[in-house]
DNA sequence: CGAGCTAACTGAATCGATCCAGACAGCGAA
DNA sequence: TTCGCTGTCTGGATCGATTCAGTTAGCTCG
């Protein structure tokens, strides 16, 4: 006898006598009936135990769900260990979740073909991070809004540090001191995986993403004007922004002897940097007088320990809500560039 | 003269002559025609342009999404920095994506008393963490699967790792060397926030939650029976699970005098022992000599340092895991208590 | 008084699929 | 020949809302 299936609003209409375009006014137009017929709808549906409009129904017939999609390069189970992702993530669903929105979360890793499940009735796109292929783009629904951050998608607008600038700026801070061996540690450089150490002929060529070609040319700018040739200077490369992956990169070149090892790592990330720097602590090498360190992203791990590290503060969290408001039409969607903040700490003072 | 709007199901259908339903099993049941018609179809499809089947109206018509809300207790900031509710996460994501649905991230922190947007059309809800108030859950819709982790919620199945065993057991390694003083410090103790020392009257009483109860339980017996007195033992609490909120309330701790100090302290998650040692280093305390530290979590962070921490590893990844294999039905629901791990580090021999 | 206007409310079309109940053809068996 | 069966395909009701184009009542104003 209890009710058989749920409350619709065409139930609770034909139980208060009017017509269900009065009482889908009353929960989304009030000013479109009398305030107290508004107050009877809503009595008579909370007595009712009617939950308000049905969301499936309604994005079918809005068109919109209230739902916006972050596409992730990377695994969730990395990306969601990660800090400036996370950070990134923060950003944006504190911009949704003000508006109503909510947030679906997905990894590029894991998309087929075919876009899973309710993917394709988000309102929106932001991707992060630099994607796998460009073509896995085109399942997306193309008349829907999409913002790319950290990553350029043809005929979008993307949200960016000033890569180049920030580079520039910490290189330059790092060569006013003295420096023979300099070395850089990069993240993702080539398209097939690969740890380890990188030829110089290979470097700018396989550096088609603006991310690392922008962050390149800083370092190498910085280079330059102190002396030294950007071409002789090594470069290594890691897959993946995690300790594990980091450690078996950088342990050989902290092993190198005294006279081989360079005095100064200018690393692309901070997780990189930290790594170095607890590798070479357990080596005991001394910081800042054997081997000087910088990073790139400001994460807090990095500033509350001794020594602090020197990095290039990124606001990833502004990031977020930039690409939020975007897809939300409350910024027009227009490619920009952040600015950053270089932290001076004691890995390289 | 470009299609004003999308292709549809029905027109396709018009387009090669075929009803609409023989399309829409041309998508979701091949053995419902001839793999010819099929094949005439879907080349049909792809050549016009047609993505496939409209989510919207999918979900409307079958009442299913294909989407599983996972609702956090803390902010979504906190939440994506915390290294278990990330594993958490990826240990759902990896089984919703297998199945090819799709996750969506909430924080109870921002549920006010109506869903925001797209919730309510969740297939599924997984809840984790204390949750501020249990009355919040029930603007969930009554009939969609539930399944708590790390909580309680009546009548619904829950998922925990055995947490009174788990630290009976850590409790009872870590007495086992002389102890004069040790100490517990735990999370979220009570309903006020509140940081710091806790009176002995306070504790039980405040501890509704299961988790913090069995937790205690645990720590008690060993205490108990190695000699202790149990209200004796000091406790402070702590409000947030990270770096930032434990340092001010480990500080003083470390700060006391030497005969006052604590030389162990039993911590209820790896972030806070973890804080304890970074500051116990600053200070020159050495470990484990004059100050042992147990944690509880197992992440990585503490097992890939010197000196390596001493803890209960939980596989969270499996939590996530099992709570969505659950929710999606792959799994009869039922409550159950996952077993951990002890791993004996440096931090308490 | 009657035209004009506004506020309050209604009826029905619509969003884009799914899926049940059947129609029809072809075929083998009785 | 007739019956039943299987394999294909179709028509149309349905999911639960939103929204447009009215209709009606009541009020104002010249």
């Amino acid at each position: 006898m209890s009710t058989p299936r749920r409350m619709t609003l065409k139930d609770l209409a034909r139980e208060l006598g009017v017509s269900t375009a009065t009482v889908s006014n009353a929960f989304n137009r009030p000013d479109q009936l009398s305030p107290a017929l508004r107050e009877r709808i809503l009595g008579e549906a909370r007595r009712l135990g009617y939950r308000g409009p049905d969301a499936k129904a309604r994005s079918l017939r809005t068109g919109r769900s209230r739902i916006i999609a972050v596409i992730l390069a990377e695994s969730l189970t990395y990306s969601l260990n990660d800090a400036v992702a996370s950070e990134l993530l923060s950003g944006v669903a504190e911009v949704l979740d003000a508006q109503g929105h909510t947030l679906l979360l997905l990894s590029a890793r894991q998309m087929q073909s075919e876009l899973p499940g309710a993917a394709s009735m988000a309102d929106g796109y932001i991707v992060y991070g630099l994607m796998p292929s460009q073509s896995l783009l085109e399942t997306l629904p193309t008349q829907a809004p999409l913002v790319a951050v950290d990553f350029d998608v043809t005929g979008r607008p993307s949200i960016h540090v000033d890569d180049e600038h920030a580079c520039y700026t910490i290189a330059r801070h790092a060569l006013r001191r003295a420096t023979r061996r300099p070395g850089i540690i990069n993240l993702r450089l080539t398209a097939e995986a690969c740890n380890g150490p990188i030829a110089p002929d290979q470097r700018l060529l396989s550096a088609e993403q603006t991310i690392t070609r922008s962050r390149l040319t800083g370092f190498y700018r910085a280079l330059d004007e102190a002396g030294h040739d950007p071409a002789a200077v090594p470069m290594w490369n890691i897959e993946e922004n995690t300790f594990e992956v980091c450690a078996p990169v950088i342990e050989p070149i902290l092993d190198l002897p005294d006279d081989k090892r360079p005095d100064l790592l200018l690393c692309v990330s901070d997780r990189i940097a930290l790594t170095a720097l607890t590798l070479a602590e357990d080596r005991g090498l001394r910081i800042p007088e054997d081997l000087r360190l910088t990073g790139f992203d400001g994460i807090a791990e990095g500033q509350y320990r001794a020594p602090r590290l020197t990095t290039v503060r990124q606001d990833s969290v502004e990031k977020g809500r930039m690409a939020a408001r975007m897809i939300l039409g409350l910024t027009p969607p227009a490619s920009s560039l952040l600015s950053t903040e270089l932290l001076i700490g004691d890995s390289c003072p």
